[in-house]
DNA sequence: TGTACATCAGTGAACGCGCGTTCACTGATGTAC
DNA sequence: TGTACATCAGTGAACGCGCGTTCACTGATGTAC
């Protein structure tokens, strides 16, 4: 055994954070092992040392934007305290925020790669499904509003926030982007019953 | 001048469309040129009579859901009829229903393909932006009401469409995702003022 | 009306390139004695 | 402590394939006479 069990485990994460850093930026199809293996400071071949191909990898990618960010999440400078009080507003806020809409790499992948998933394997799906129901919990717990059924309320104001970073992402304007974000965030407080 | 000009019109009409219906399900980076000119009944050489490069076909793409779409719309039997007193009703009704979840070819681009858009070029961007601000100018005239500014409330609307769509499709979980798009309308509906 | 011609939409072989994957090999490491 | 060895993470050349694009050519068409 030349090697301990956890250096392996470590060299694997890298590979997994730098394939993440470039699916995040410009999608699935466009990335190559050999860019992938280069960011991890390794050469091609040693991929399938730690993955079956291309497509094995994607799930794991997927999973590792939740698993970071256990109870602290964090947008280049942007903090959510998910155990205060008001992380329904921390959340929506961080969610909508310039620094999200502008950091390609860490982006939510839910915003970087909803389509290219909709398109992958079941186990890309079923991680992706997490990755949503794990921010409708988080806003549900925090509601402020029982007008409507809260899973209903938090299922909508994570899909507004999703939609709203989708389409400002691929607009041209960016004064038409940051104007979508600000009404959205509007409307997603007053449907959380977060309006002070 | 051995064809009409209409002909070469119609040819190029035929491309697009059958790149629609092969980028809506496939997404840009999947789809050959090879495929798109068969679905048109040419083949390859015939393509850059028509378009400079692949990438200069993906504008024209987007624009042809609006184009085709004049004040009629229908995904597989769902009719809107944007004339109607109701239309803001019968849009998200149309968007988020069963018919435009399993439509794959016939999809809104901002569902199938905008993580694509985010990357492409100014051309593509300002198209999904045409059709972003199109619904939104829809849905903005047809609203029932006024607590929050009109434009800020249609968008969120869109928004939220857009994002419970493209969440769904990516979903694993059929009755998950028939579930999101069933709360959306009901918070959708609720937004618009047009709780009956 | 019939024939020769010019046009250009469309063909399909060919090119170069980059990618995912394989595999024989290397060399740094921990272990056994 | 020192040396020989077994292990296996990592290397990088090689393979086959499919793609975007080019280009010399074809052949159906409308026109001129």
């Amino acid at each position: 055994v030349p090697y301990p069990a956890e250096r392996s485990a470590r060299t694997k994460d890298k590979i997994v954070h730098s394939a993440r850093a470039l699916f995040n930026r410009y999608g699935f199809d466009r990335v190559s092992i050999d860019q992938i293996m280069a960011g991890a400071g390794l050469t091609r071949g040693a991929f399938y040392t730690y993955f079956g191909s291309k497509s094995d990898l994607y799930a794991d990618t997927l999973g590792c934007f939740l698993t970071d960010a256990s109870s602290k999440v964090t947008w280049k400078g942007v903090h959510v305290d998910l155990e205060a009080d008001d992380a329904g507003i921390q959340i929506i806020r961080a969610y909508l925020s310039r620094q999200h809409l502008e950091a390609r790499e860490e982006a939510c992948p839910m915003v970087a790669l909803p389509t290219d998933v909709a398109r992958a394997n079941i186990r890309a799906k079923r991680a992706f499904e997490h990755v949503f129901q794990t921010m409708v919990t988080r806003l549900e717990s925090g509601l402020n509003s029982n007008r409507h059924p809260r899973r209903a309320t938090a299922q909508a104001i994570a899909a507004l926030c999703v939609g709203s970073m989708i389409i400002a992402r691929a607009s041209s304007d960016p004064a038409a982007a940051a104007d979508l974000c600000d009404a959205s965030l509007r409307i997603a407080l007053e449907l959380g019953g977060w309006t002070a």
